[in-house]
DNA sequence: CATGAATGAGTGTTCATTCAT
DNA sequence: GATGAATGAACACTCATTCAT
């Protein structure tokens, strides 16, 4: 089965604002329901412990209703995946476009990933597991889910604008640099989200450290 | 339960070689082939899709057997985490001793990493699913397990020494630098792992790129 | 719960032509067409793998629509099968009363039976299923249909005027003799269902072997 | 799926008595207690109705066992299909062997099967459903079952011989009149297991008829 | 009346763990 | 100690039936 053939794209590609009969429309605020409960749940126990029941609960709907909104439990986590990612995504493209200069650009892009990995700490909880009973089942399936790729290609694209603007070196490709930032940025994510004493700082004030980091290194000048 | 007590330590800190009966050795040898088994078969399926009999039967033993050697397969699996860290770690401190610079120690840090990793793929395939039902079941358990904790030490270590040396910056406490180092090089591994020409780019052949990257960044000087 | 008691006679023994209003006549065409399409889809899958909604939907009604025409699913295969044989029956009546010799009667009855049975092939496909995951639940049930009944006494009151007529020998019951007749032409029905090739041959050529050997037997004279 | 794969044919043609170790014949034993439970429950309840959990209850074994010995629900059905006309088949094939005559043979065939069938009652009941919620799910599949095509194909043989000895008329194939043979006393057991008056007569007592009537048809001489 | 979304009991099946041999 | 058969709790998923709109 084809990953992407698991997501109904039509609810995430289709803009719900317009033009939605009532039916259709509660049917989407239904299927939120479901996808924000199941956020929950996965990111408390993992996809494996969770049950359809701990999230058909959370939702409080029957087990059943969930049937009537996802194939099945994979294609449900797998709408989740995909819907925060689109979500960032958007947010990404949007903000990133109101700078000009490659610097700037990719300020905002750590700064708004900071923030959107904060504003959903539960969700992104689910990957931060480090590894935690993972499972290699079928590699590379989920790195194939279409947004987390157009991600990736969207670092890509901003460090090649860097490139061509001189403030990122060239002697390697974008898409091997680009593979640097992310888990740079990653990384500081985890540290924050394991630490009991998040109330207290703010993810998002990490952003300076990320890009001097990833701009000049940690060695000393 | 604590995760550390999930570890049977006699095995992993006992130094096997010297005066054991053989009872004890061979007991010793079942818990080894066992843990290979397990390996290959969690490598291969993921904790979750992997069930003991799959490891007993590819360790050639019952069942029942696995039982004795571990107390459940949570433990197994753990156990296995520790032993192939613990390794590494016995590896990295050897090899990195015979330089005095930090510098030196940092490449053949990151020399003998990959070329660890490279020799298990198998293993580390486990963790390179990224996430793909991903599980944070009790979230942070993994990463307090002592090893993974020693490895971040090593790091450190290594960190402030450069710090020491003035090789590298000290505006940043030396954790949270080397907590950027671990994940550009997991990201490079994960990229390798991932792609299918992997027979004829060898993994080691990165640590140049590595350390280059995490020296002087992504900044054009 | 009786078997009869599932089979709201009304809607079988009534003559639905005169003096019913629109929503009563409306109301039977409704319910014919829901009868339709669940004859269609219990042919093709078998009671239990049949599901509401695949009646529903081939007959172009809401799940719960037929709810409002049959109590329950079992109600709905019930009255099926008392409408076909109700049908069926009052066709042999018909028919077998423009013959007065009993012989005469017994070649219609035997030829209108296959002419049926091959008309409606569709729904008969249900019982040749020849015990294929069969059940027995409640056995007796089933049989127990008045109008399976019905068809029995039919036959049995042939066979009676047969040996009235000295047609048919008399040292067996009636009843022992026509028990004989209904399995010949059914196993004759099967067989012809089974196969391929039903396009070529007819099912009612059949009558003239069914009648031979009814009352002949096999033995060479 | 091919029907016959579904059988373990091992357990079937292997003659069991001579030169099994201690488990193999424990495990036949088991597989035998879970086969009759099977009987039971399926002849009682039909084959949708019965619950693994009520199979496995009846023969005394926890839910899983049953999955020990067979692969599915639908294996352990057709096993026990299987079995049961394997018995038969070879109980025919022994009787009949003995005599030399095809009217002798034919006595014994049909003497032989009500005996099998008034010995087996429960498992036959099975049949008798006479459509009761009968599904034709994948028509033909049973009775492509091989010991049930084995079965048709020995009476087939019988008539053939008949045929030979100018005991039954050759203007029909040897087929067609076989398949006239078993529904007249398949009709004659579904009758006798209806009755509930059954420890009364012997359902043996009726061979004679079942004869005469196949020989002879019901037409008066 | 008609609808079809919601319900939740019920089923087949898996698998970690135990324990008699 | 080693075995592997037995256990039974647990889970994903289905579907007859109900009921608010």
């Amino acid at each position: 089965m084809n990953v992407n053939s698991l997501i109904e794209d039509k609810f995430i590609t289709e803009k719900p604002e317009l033009s939605l009969s009532r039916r259709e429309r509660d049917k989407l605020l239904r299927r939120a329901d479901i996808l924000r409960a199941a956020e929950h749940v996965f990111a408390l126990k993992g996809y494996y412990e969770a049950t359809i029941q701990d999230i058909a609960r959370e939702a409080q709907y029957a087990t059943g209703t969930v049937y009537l909104y996802f194939k099945d439990k994979e294609s449900l986590y797998f709408s989740l995946v995909e819907r925060k990612y689109s979500d960032l995504l958007a947010i990404l493209k949007e903000r990133t476009s109101v700078a000009r200069a490659a610097r700037e650009k990719l300020e905002i892009f750590i700064h708004e990933n900071l923030g959107f990995f904060e504003r959903n700490q539960d969700f992104f909880r689910i990957f931060v597991s480090e590894g935690n009973k993972s499972q290699a089942l079928k590699v590379g399936r989920f790195h194939k889910l279409s947004v987390i790729k157009q991600h990736r290609e969207f670092v890509t694209e901003l460090v090649k604008l860097g490139q061509e603007e001189r403030l990122i070196r060239s002697d390697f490709s974008a898409k091997q640099i680009g593979d640097v930032l992310i888990p740079i940025f990653m990384s500081v994510v985890f540290n924050w989200l394991k630490e009991e004493s998040k109330g207290a700082k703010s993810l998002s004030r990490m952003s300076g450290f990320i890009l001097d980091m990833f701009l000049n290194g940690a060695g000393k000048k």
